[in-house]
Formats: structure tokens, sequence, C-alpha cells
DNA sequence: ACGCCCGCCTGTAAGC
DNA sequence: TGCTTACAGGCGGGCG
């Protein structure tokens, strides 16, 4: 589910809400979430009494520092919800891990698909254990690059269709299948158009729209649909949905040019765009 | 290196 | 009212 912007507004949030308190005990009945531990016992014992010093964030990870010297990493999947919640407050189905705090209050992490997961590690480990992460591309927003060093990179992959390739987690951190389309619009490129082909304005153009489209999605705390599966902690739903031009707007007219938009599927995935206004 | 397809899961909506 | 199918913000792996 969630996608940079809507990782950055979880992260904001756990800034707020988490950092700074001291984990008291750790529930976990999901055992699928935390799959990447051998016990349940490995997992929480290395919680448990941990203070959370900072709130991070790589591509759609985010990345809680301990005081124990290791890091709580999250990974929200398809469907992860994380929520504040109180002790007396009912257990919503699919709640996997609960997090109390000395200070009172809860952290839940939600996941009906359970594609998302929760591990601790180590810094060191995250090379050796977690080359997902550690093979991560440029965080667009979190470390901006120059243009010129993108343009460069970018013709490091000559033929590879513009769509995937901004989805590729190891060439750009935190861009899913609903921002690589307004990305896409927004350019005035086809998805299927390759780095090769570009001119230099193009490419400037790809690299503005990267950077403002996510911009403008995190300063609206990113995109909930129909769904309403996305909500950030405390429950409140992004607003970016009503700015999307293409994404989930099958049929209906193109803002830029009146034309209507169409859906069709690349690699099993719905992808939306102008057929007019994208070259 | 790249494109395509599958599997992993559950819930929901649409179609018959 | 069922039952079946398709599809959903992710990712990794396998195959040609």
């Amino acid at each position: 589910m969630p996608e940079l912007p809507e990782v950055e507004t979880i992260r904001r949030g756990l800034e707020r809400e988490v950092v700074g308190k001291r984990i008291k005990s750790v529930e976990v009945s999901g055992l699928r979430s935390i799959r990447r531990h051998k016990t349940k016992k490995d997992f929480i014992s290395r919680l448990e009494g941990a203070k959370v010093k900072t709130a991070r964030r790589r591509g759609k990870y985010v990345i809680l520092a301990l005081d124990t010297g290791e890091l709580l990493v999250l990974h929200m999947g398809m469907s992860g919800q994380l929520r504040r919640a109180q002790a007396k407050d009912p257990t919503e189905k699919h709640t996997h891990v609960v997090f109390t705090f000395t200070q009172g209050g809860q952290l839940r992490f939600l996941d009906p698909r359970t594609f998302g997961e929760l591990f601790v590690t180590v810094p060191d480990a995250l090379t050796a254990e977690v080359p997902e992460l550690a093979e991560l591309g440029f965080d667009p927003v979190d470390q901006p690059l120059a243009i010129t060093v993108f343009a460069q990179r970018l013709l490091g992959r000559p033929d590879t269709k513009l769509k995937p390739l901004l989805m590729d987690q190891t060439f750009i951190a935190g861009i899913g299948n609903i921002y690589s389309d307004e990305i896409l619009w927004e350019s005035g490129l086809r998805g299927d158009r390759t780095p090769r082909s570009l001119s230099n304005m193009e490419i400037r153009r790809l690299f503005r729209a990267i950077v403002e489209i996510l911009h403008e999605a995190v300063k609206h705390r990113g995109s909930t649909l129909s769904d309403q599966q996305y909500v950030d902690l405390v429950g409140r739903p992004g607003d970016y949905q009503q700015f999307h031009n293409v994404y989930d707007r099958g049929g209906q007219a193109c803002r830029r040019c009146r034309a209507t938009i169409i859906r069709e599927k690349s690699q099993g995935r719905s992808t939306f765009s102008c057929p007019s206004c994208q070259v």
C-alpha cells in the first residue's frame, strides 16, 4: 500500500508519538509479521526495555533507532498500518504486534494481507542480512540528487522502460504504482519510453516531476483511496488523492488536454495514463 | 539486462 | 441470494 509519501507521514507520526518513549512490553500474535526472526522471544527480548531514539525513513522502510544500538525496521507491504492506541481500546482484527510504552499508550501494527513485516537488526547487519535495504537507490525526498547525477544514473539503464524503472527500488527508493503514474503524467512521458530515447529536456522534466510530485504528496500526507486502507498513526486519511491526475481516473477527462484517461495492464499492475499528452 | 508471470495473503466489489 | 472471479499502494524469484 503505502509509498514514500504515506511512509513519510507515518514516520512523522512516529517522531511525534513514539520517539523518546521506552518499550515496556511487546505482544506478538501474528508470527508471519516477524518472519525474519526464528522465535517470537528473540524479537520481543531485543525490544523490551529499549527506548526509541529516532525515526528515519529510507524509501518505503521506517527505521527506529533504539538506545540498545539495535534498529527496529518496518515495512508496510500492501496493507500494513501503524496505529496509536490505548491499552483499553478494543483490539481490531488483523492486529499482529502491540507495543506498550512505559509512559503509557500503545503502538499497534495491523496488516490484513500480511505482506508487511517488522524486524530487529544491528546496523552492521543491515548490509549483510538485509540486502534489499542496503541496495536501495537514492531517496528523492531524503537525499536529493543533482540532476547531472540523476541523468547519468538514468542513462546507466538505457533500455529499461520508465515505469518499471521508476518503481525499481534499487534505482529510486520509495515510488510505487500510484506515484509512478502521476510522475509520468506530470512529465508528459509514456511509461514505455526508455532512458535512451529521452532528450535532455525530457530528462529534466522527469527529474523535476519526481521531486515535485513526491513533495506535494508528502505535504498532503499521502493518498487515501476509496477503500480507506491508508490512514496515519491517529487514523487520519491523506488528502493527495484529490490531486491525482491519472491514478484511478480511467475514463475521466485529462485535466491538461481533456482526452480520456486510459487504464491498461503492465507487469500485472493497473497503469493509468493520458494517451494524448504523454508521448 | 530486461520483460513477464507467479506466489505470497485477505477483503471487497462486480459479474453471473 | 449465493458462488466465482478479479483486483488491490509491495516484493522476490524464476523463466525465456
